[in-house]
DNA sequence: TTACAAACGTATCTTATGTTACATATAAAA
DNA sequence: TTTTATATGTAACATAAGATACGTTTGTAA
């Protein structure tokens, strides 16, 4: 590995770990757009992320997607690390937000830190913690909010991550993650512009207040 | 505690991990429908359950209930176990759905155990696998599917939990753990006896197949 | 510059779901 | 038996969201 390790990381982690993973970890460059995973694809190892954003989706048997959450400097995606502990295959898909920077884990020295690294084990279940909170917030989102609240919501979150206001995007792309259909992205759009929350351009959105 | 532990829980433990439930946690018998926890209370322990099952529930500001999915012998509530860990307060509601045993495990011996027993780790890391795995098929539920097939849905997961075909619930009661209104379980309900998938009595439905 | 494809705007219609209102049925209590 | 509360049936309407169709805009490449 050619990197050293991120702050995020050296300050939770103890000192013989850290040279574990400086030792073991892959170090990846992957740029936006790239998918990660397919639902239904083996894992053998866990990213930790160094720089950029993940955004995880769920995908249903007829193609129809649903974007759960993103992942940031810092995270690591326990829906992947639970398929790599309990030795199944992925229950999500998961695909470069911006260009990102990510350490492997494989997966058998996850199963030998959790016995020998407090700091590792800790990390884990705040992980499971975190994913866990994340979940129950889109539960919320598809199951007590509004089509027009829950665009708005995602423009904001999306802005968070790439740390612009302004977003690179189009209606086609933001209906997919939000499973709906175009027309009905454009439609909202507009109206959160009329109400100046939003203004429109070609291939992107400015977001007046996040 | 003057209960011998379940099978499910003595196969999965070790020896000492036995002994030290036996002599910390706290036998619990809840009737049918008793509220265990709210949104927003302090947790101080955690269930390990011996029969019955429970219903978890996502509350919003409003009011408005979503059921998630139910635990039963054998499941802890992980999100119970998440606030433990992370000392912060619950948030879900937790409604026993039968008459329901349980095991009351404190905080401070989970963390401990954490520590000592593999096989408690194991566990720990299994109920977490498992509740995600719930959780993103809550996830699914509610973004791919229509009311119907959610009531459908919904209705072989009660008789399943219940071991009864017989559902004795109201059209009222179902509306609210769907997050709906009465008229349209109503509606849908009558559907669905049409279609030869249900029968309708007053306060029970019996469904024809799981 | 013209041609083309992709992105966007919008009207029209359909359908699922939510709301209101009221009638009827049934069990339990008086 | 009569009363009462609860549960259920159903019509009529409102609204959010999905589907279809087609026109317009805009960037890019021939």
């Amino acid at each position: 590995m050619n990197q050293s390790i991120h702050p995020t990381y050296a300050s939770i982690f103890e000192k013989d770990l850290i040279e574990e993973i400086e030792q073991t970890a892959v170090f990846k460059q992957i740029p936006q757009d790239t998918t990660l995973i397919n639902i239904g694809d083996y894992v053998k190892s866990m990213p930790l992320l160094l720089s950029g954003a993940i955004k995880v989706l769920r995908v249903d048997d007829k193609g129809d997607e649903l974007l759960m959450y993103f992942l940031e400097t810092g995270d690591t995606c326990a829906m992947t690390m639970s398929c790599c502990l309990g030795h199944t295959k992925s229950e999500i898909k998961a695909v470069a937000e911006l260009d990102t920077e990510l350490l492997m884990i494989p997966v058998q020295k996850m199963e030998e830190w959790t016995a020998k690294y407090k700091s590792w084990r800790n990390f884990v279940f705040e992980s499971y913690h975190n994913r866990l909170q994340e979940l129950l917030h889109t539960v919320d989102t598809i199951a007590f909010l509004n089509m027009d609240e829950r665009l708005l919501k995602y423009l904001k979150e999306k802005a968070k991550v790439s740390g612009d206001t302004i977003l690179h995007t189009t209606h086609q792309e933001i209906a997919y993650d939000l499973n709906t259909s175009r027309v009905v992205i454009s439609r909202l759009l507009k109206k959160l512009e009329t109400l100046k929350k939003i203004e429109l351009r070609r291939n992107s959105i400015k977001i007046q207040a996040i």
